[in-house]
DNA sequence: ACGTTACTTTTCAAAGC
DNA sequence: GCTTTAAAAAGTAACGT
């Protein structure tokens, strides 16, 4: 009887930011070690942070993304820094640029099979993307909290586009009792 | 006022030309897959519909009408893969798969999920099977799918196991590799879901 | 017949083509 | 629309051994 909410996991959370200064990546791609910067290719600069992992983008205008992280905390820890190597340039960056969380991308587990078919049906075939040929999840979008889900056969989930963690919590409990509504689950 | 005139017989020629192209395209797809001409009757619409509501945009074409002709089959109960309609049509298997998503979605065609049995009877009269052998994989489908055994599995890999284990079970066996190939799937594939489908159904093979 | 790697889906920001 | 980055889910595929 273990709650599906105790299950979720952050598996990735997705933030922007700005130094609030202009800067000149060919220069930075020469002096921080391991950037990886291609222009032609993109337009950002990748940095990666190993405690905690993740990617940050750095582009010309200042403006920052990072990727990768397990927590909002990460970010935060990830982006200081990030700002440090760029100080350490004689970058100057902003005293506490804001950090915006974009995305969290969420696993979870509701811990019974699922029948896809029948909750392809259930749900409503307008409601769902069920195409195993291309894909074995079927995806449902939720409108409050604004998320999308893809739910597999094994009963596991991904919960992406939230903003904030209660976001996972509140779609994993509108699944479980629709689903349970339906007699889905179980 | 001339030049208008002009321009929107210009642009009603090109609509035209682009619609007539994209009708023979559906034509000469179905041709090639051997569908009947009430599944190209239906593509036709589906390609109509689309056009109608404006959702060719940033689209090629040809996208939309292999798109308009793999919805058609599926919902005249004939499917055919991704694969084998990418074999008839430019354009690539990707393309075809989320133009096809995008165009079911808008036009809200709620598709069914494609049901394995339908490919039974065209895979196996390709390996000359016979009807038991149709009935056998059918049985085998029809039980395991009830068991949730097909969630997330695409749908000819499922056919193509079901119909393996039945020609072993009929004393009129295949090779996996033979039946991997009419499928289009890979002979791990069939085995993989050969595995599951004896042991949902108690058989030792 | 293994194992490994890699691709499919969803989400999001950034700047530029 | 595309390009890049990260991450999970599970299925399928293509390598090499």
């Amino acid at each position: 009887m273990t709650d599906p909410k105790d299950t979720i996991n952050i598996e990735n959370v997705v933030a922007s930011t700005g130094i609030g200064q202009e800067l000149d990546l060919q220069s930075v791609a020469m002096d921080l070690e391991g950037a990886d910067y291609d222009p032609e290719q993109f337009p950002g600069l990748v940095y990666r942070t190993q405690n905690p992992k993740s990617a940050a983008l750095i582009f010309r205008s200042g403006k920052i993304v990072c990727t990768g992280a397990k927590s909002t905390d990460d970010v935060h820890e990830s982006l200081r820094i990030v700002f440090d190597k760029l100080r350490e340039l004689q970058i100057q960056v902003n005293e506490d640029p804001e950090i915006v969380v974009q995305n969290i991308v969420t696993s979870a587990d509701l811990g019974r099979n699922l029948n896809l078919n029948a909750i392809a049906i259930g749900l409503g075939l307008e409601n769902i993307e069920y195409e195993p040929e291309q894909f074995p999840g079927l995806v449902y979008r939720l409108d409050d909290p604004e998320v999308v889900a893809l739910l597999f056969g094994s009963g596991k989930l991904v919960i992406t586009g939230g903003k904030k963690p209660e976001d996972a919590e509140h779609a994993v409990d509108k699944i479980v009792s629709r689903l349970e509504d339906l007699g889905l689950l179980e | 006022r001339l030049r208008k005139w002009q321009e929107r017989i210009r642009t009603k020629d090109a609509g035209e030309r682009n619609l007539q192209f994209a009708l023979s395209e559906i034509d000469r797809m179905a041709s090639a897959l051997g569908v009947p001409r009430s599944v190209r009757e239906v593509a036709s619409v589906i390609y109509r519909r689309a056009l109608k509501e404006d959702l060719i945009r940033g689209r090629s074409i040809e996208g939309v009408a292999t798109s308009a002709l793999y919805a058609a089959c599926r919902k005249e109960g004939i499917p055919r893969s991704l694969e084998e309609i990418s074999e008839v049509s430019r354009v690539e298997r990707k393309e075809i798969g989320r133009t096809y998503r995008y165009i079911s979605q808008e036009l809200g065609l709620e598709m069914r999920p494609v049901d394995p049995k339908k490919y039974v009877p065209r895979f196996c009269s390709e390996l000359e099977l016979s009807e038991e052998v149709q009935t056998k994989a059918n049985e085998i489908i029809e039980k395991t799918a009830e068991e949730g055994l097909l969630s997330g599995k695409s749908p000819t890999g499922y056919a193509a196991a079901a119909i393996y284990a039945a020609s072993l079970l009929c004393n009129e066996k295949k090779t996996q590799r033979e039946v991997a190939d009419v499928a289009q799937v890979t002979e791990v594939t069939i085995r993989n879901r050969y595995q599951e489908q004896i042991e949902a159904m108690g058989i030792h093979g």
